[in-house]
DNA sequence: TTGTAGGCGTTATCAG
DNA sequence: CTGATAACGCCTACAA
């Protein structure tokens, strides 16, 4: 072996392999990126055993300056914590994210677009930090991904999407979730449903999941002959909202509509969480008093007491496939549909029961 | 505000700032990179006025091949699935080091040990992508990790160590964790225990946590005054362990022991929730018949059913705190101790009671 | 206080 | 089939 150079202190570029091959640094680039048609067989081996003898490693920022392209992906979270409080959303994304990135030649870079602000998160994705980015579940609108849309910048949402023509996502079939949740309610005979959701005629705009869940919900009622006042959406807000609190809001409000819905459909899971774990302490049983369904189906739902019955998604898909277009479109190729939707499935568990 | 180029088409180079403020690129440089003490103030504000008006971003790939240095940190997971299967470990250091990583000015690149080897990642480690690399909870002897220090890259180790002076690492106090969690059981009358690790004499060099916690239990043994027969070490091994058929084979090993241990301690906490869970299958009742300890205490002992008794580890703290060291290792500053430990606490819940 | 010039390691153009 | 040579964008002695 003998190689020479103690350890990190000198790096070996790529004019050394060629010296020790006795060929020019334009060769050994050429065999090194398979553009060797052009070269004899006999070059092409020595140069490329040299390369391995001497420990070769092309300088990634070297390379990325000198072709534009760094062969990397930004992944965004909403915030360091996305991965813990809200459920196993985020790490099931992320986890087929993960596994997509290698198989497809893509480094991930991990951020977040809270510290300190978004514009700052902003700025270092616009610095070539990578070739495009990977935007995971945020509200909308969203200046963020507003303004990398104004500056071109390849993007693809996740589990969103905001109207513009170079706006890509993959998502699933959220209005397909809203129905099925609300045609399994139905079916087991409720005929008042409250959708958690603080989606109203000011903020059509925001969250496209939400939008589209809900319009699913009101399809499936429409569909059903009722009229559409057996479907009320709303959700208690504030930033300090705790199980409890948020228990205790939904109950009250329950309390406040006549007739009084007997199911309840929670876009967040962890919310719907904590409905079915302390509604009771406000007077309301679940599944008896009322019914409740979530969305995303992970162990959230599984293990909540009663366990949730659930719109189930599957989650580490959708990363993958984020992945991979975002790849097509870095890469030029031609990606058939801007806006990827996944299908759907009801997992039933112990949260819905007949009326 | 009229930015004149076409939105990506062309960026905003140092010289174009330089050119537009009427200095040079040096000048700008020193000014953008606050080595503006020898600047005069109006220079120093016109420059970066002019700057913040075109948009200029350095360029990072140009930037860190100019200097050497990326501001990336790799974070190596075992497998894309790390953040999935066993729990929420992975997920809670990754908070940590998501929220100290932009605070201490680095990127963070993901990455999986396991596609489509280690090697693959090792060839990408150094070729320049990152200035040093934090790996997660490997099991040891690890030819990465091994690799890495022989090659002198710089790098912090979470949850685990290797013997090798340039080895950092940052962990909780394993050694106590084991000593309270068996000091816990003997308090509460159980006087056989079953610690469920595959340490044996055969391998004694792997999983350094592991080794530190049987040593605390065993410690806590002898301080109690019991001979060392007290404590059995023992786990089912294979690759297709199900909660089932890891609840069976333990309770089996419960049946082969006289006596028969009244306790045990699970290191791994998908583990020991399987034995809580699974455990009564096979007639053996939690914590009626034999009490469970988990580690980590996350909400995978706190959901278990019954909740795990487990030894809690500031696992964001520590995540947080080898990003600091490895920053700290990257840019040259002192490092008082190699191996950082996190004190650890009992958090006592309903899978131990008084024998 | 500011500017000139060379280098960081690759890739790409264009002769030969 | 191969080799000079010039970018890529930034940093930084050294000179002025």
């Amino acid at each position: 072996m003998e190689k020479g150079r103690g350890a990190r202190a000198k790096r070996v570029r790529i004019r050394d392999v060629a010296a020790a091959a006795g060929v020019s640094a334009t060769t050994t680039s050429f065999v090194l990126n398979g553009q060797d048609a052009s070269i004899s067989q006999e070059t092409r081996d020595r140069v490329r055993e040299v390369a391995r003898k001497l420990g070769y490693r092309p300088h990634a920022s070297a390379r990325a300056l000198a072709t534009g392209r760094t062969h990397r992906m930004g992944v965004v979270l909403n915030t360091p914590y996305s991965l813990l409080g809200r459920g196993t959303y985020h790490t099931q994304v992320l986890a087929g994210i993960m596994s997509a990135g290698p198989r497809t030649n893509y480094n991930l870079l991990i951020h977040s677009a809270d510290y300190p602000d978004w514009e700052t998160l902003y700025d270092d994705i616009l610095s070539g930090m990578a070739d495009g980015v990977l935007l995971i579940g945020r509200q909308t609108p969203d200046p963020l991904t507003d303004a990398l849309l104004k500056e071109e910048f390849p993007l693809v949402c996740i589990s969103y999407n905001v109207d513009h023509p170079d706006c890509y996502s993959v998502d699933c079939d959220n209005e397909r979730g809203g129905y099925i949740a609300t045609e399994h309610l139905l079916s087991l005979g409720h005929r008042h449903i409250l959708a958690l959701s603080n989606l109203d005629d000011s903020n059509l705009d925001e969250n496209s999941w939400q939008r589209e869940r809900c319009r699913g919900a009101a399809r499936a009622i429409q569909d059903a002959g009722l009229s559409p006042e057996h479907l009320t959406i709303w959700e208690p807000e504030g930033p300090d909202l705790t199980p409890d609190t948020y228990a205790a809001a939904v109950a009250a409000y329950l309390d406040r509509l006549t007739p009084s819905p007997t199911a309840l459909i929670g876009y967040d899971e962890s919310g719907a969480q904590w409905l079915v774990e302390h509604l009771p302490t406000f007077g309301r049983r679940v599944p008896d008093d009322v019914a409740v369904v979530s969305f995303n189906s992970t162990t959230i739902s599984e293990r909540s007491r009663p366990p949730l019955t659930s719109v189930w998604q599957p989650l580490d898909d959708i990363g993958a496939a984020a992945v991979e277009m975002l790849a097509a479109r870095i890469e030029g190729r031609d990606v058939p549909e801007r806006i990827l939707r996944f299908p759907v499935r009801l997992d039933v568990r112990a949260s819905t029961v007949a009326r």
